[in-house]
DNA sequence: CGTACGATCTGCT
DNA sequence: GCAGATCGTACGA
């Protein structure tokens, strides 16, 4: 069930980002336990990539941590106010990590309702990186939680996702970031299936 | 030390 | 559709 180290030690982010699709993100904060099946991602490829923050090699107290093993989260706080939740990946000096965007709440739903405030879940997915941080509990602080502990951890469904029901795309909010900026790293869920999981 | 701005979200028009 | 919120981080002086 729950994803081991070995999952994030791959040196392809992009195909890690396209996989993580589906995946369920769980949190274990003040006793009380969330999760969402990720739904929306973007890959951040490391120095060679303009919109990482690692790029050209740049390493600071902030970013420090994206040079380490993949298994680990990377919480950086966006326009004074968001959270935004990454999983590194890679091996040890190679600063490859993925943006988790969106969630369909699938555990805790209770809580997550408290967290979101005003902002409750729409078409029943928690969409924005700053609203999935929010609603999981995420926050800067975070920052270098192993990700097969037991504060933040992912998970399978079991749940077989057809290719055709991953959508890949630009990614977004980057226009600094010049030519890279129309990679295709961001992938979401279709229509389609995001509409079945909501049955469920 | 000073300053510019961001991997965003919300509320108001 | 658009502006305002709001502050840590990065980088240059």
């Amino acid at each position: 069930m729950k994803l081991d180290h070995s999952y994030y030690l791959g040196n392809n982010v992009v195909k890690i980002a396209r996989n993580l699709i589906g995946k369920i993100l769980f949190t274990h904060f003040e006793d009380v336990t969330c999760a969402g099946i990720i739904t929306e991602t973007e890959a951040y490829a490391g120095i060679r990539d303009k919109a990482s923050h690692a790029y050209g090699g740049r390493r600071t107290a902030r970013t420090s941590i994206m040079y380490h093993q993949g298994g680990v989260a990377y919480v950086y706080l966006c326009y004074g106010m968001h959270a935004l939740f990454n999983i590194v990946t890679g091996p040890s000096e190679v600063p490859d990590a993925i943006l988790i965007r969106a969630i369909k709440p699938f555990y805790g739903e209770d809580k997550i309702n408290v967290r979101l405030e005003k902002s409750q879940v729409k078409h029943g997915i928690i969409e924005g990186p700053g609203r999935v941080s929010k609603a999981l509990g995420i926050k800067v602080i975070h920052t270098g939680v192993d990700l097969t502990g037991n504060m933040i951890w992912l998970g399978n469904t079991g749940i077989n996702i057809d290719p055709q029901d991953i959508i890949c795309s630009t990614r977004i909010g980057i226009a600094y970031a010049e030519e890279d900026a129309q990679l295709p790293y961001r992938f979401n869920l279709s229509k389609r299936l995001a509409e079945v999981l909501k049955e469920s």
